[in-house]
DNA sequence: TTCGGCCATCGCCGATGCACGATAATGACC
DNA sequence: GGTCATTATCGTGCATCGGCGATGGCCGAA
């Protein structure tokens, strides 16, 4: 397995059948629904989410000169928003491909509804 | 009009039939998300929300005691929230009737269902 | 008028967030 | 080997948040 990982289209695998199964109320959705939204509690991050939902790209070097931010600012957010679970990060050489996680944009979209 | 102002319903008026206009992408939109999610980027305010949305009651004294929190930091809370728009308070004798506003939770879901 | 309950605000503190520049780590390429 | 490009991390300064107790304002009741 050496080459193979042509990296445009399989850092961000659309593949996702499976089902929300955690509740929508109760303390730990609270806390769920607390998290996922100060993650996105900052313009830049939302920014950088629209970016990657769009899908024009996923490198990290494309989204830093999109946003008015400086490298490791931007680096930054983006760890914000890995740590949440709302975006995943691939490796690709030197580069790193970042997509977002469609399960838990979901499961964001699940919680705000049962409000 | 002495009496007759029961506060069990007066203070939450469900009517709202005023449609959303604003778009849900933009600078502005993602502003306007931003400022939202960090306002519900707390688990205490998204019980305080929860709470207002059951209607259980919208006392802010029923409020503090629901949570484990002294009353100056819910009232802290309850502020966070009538800033960012979710919620309305209505001075009603002594007490103050907090209840949530139905057009910003509308706005809200359209945001992130828009995402 | 005075009292007491309800709520908002203030002041304070420690902790966290946000921005930046500088530096390190990684991998491709010559 | 060396060099360049790309990204993560560190350290720093400043602002904001989150919690509390204490205080003050407001209204109704006595």
């Amino acid at each position: 397995m050496a080459e193979a990982s042509a990296a445009s289209e399989a850092c961000c695998p659309p593949a996702d059948p499976a089902p929300d199964l955690r509740p929508v109320e109760g303390a730990e959705a609270d806390d769920e629904l607390a998290a996922l939204a100060k993650a996105i509690g900052h313009p830049a991050r939302v920014q950088i989410l629209r970016l990657l939902v769009r899908r024009t790209s996923c490198v990290c070097g494309d989204i830093v000169d999109e946003l008015p931010l400086a490298q490791s600012t931007v680096s930054q957010h983006l760890k914000v928003l890995k740590d949440a679970g709302l975006v995943r990060g691939s490796v690709d050489g030197p580069r790193v491909c970042y997509c977002i996680e469609p399960r838990t944009l979901r499961r964001l979209k699940a919680l705000i509804g049962g409000l």
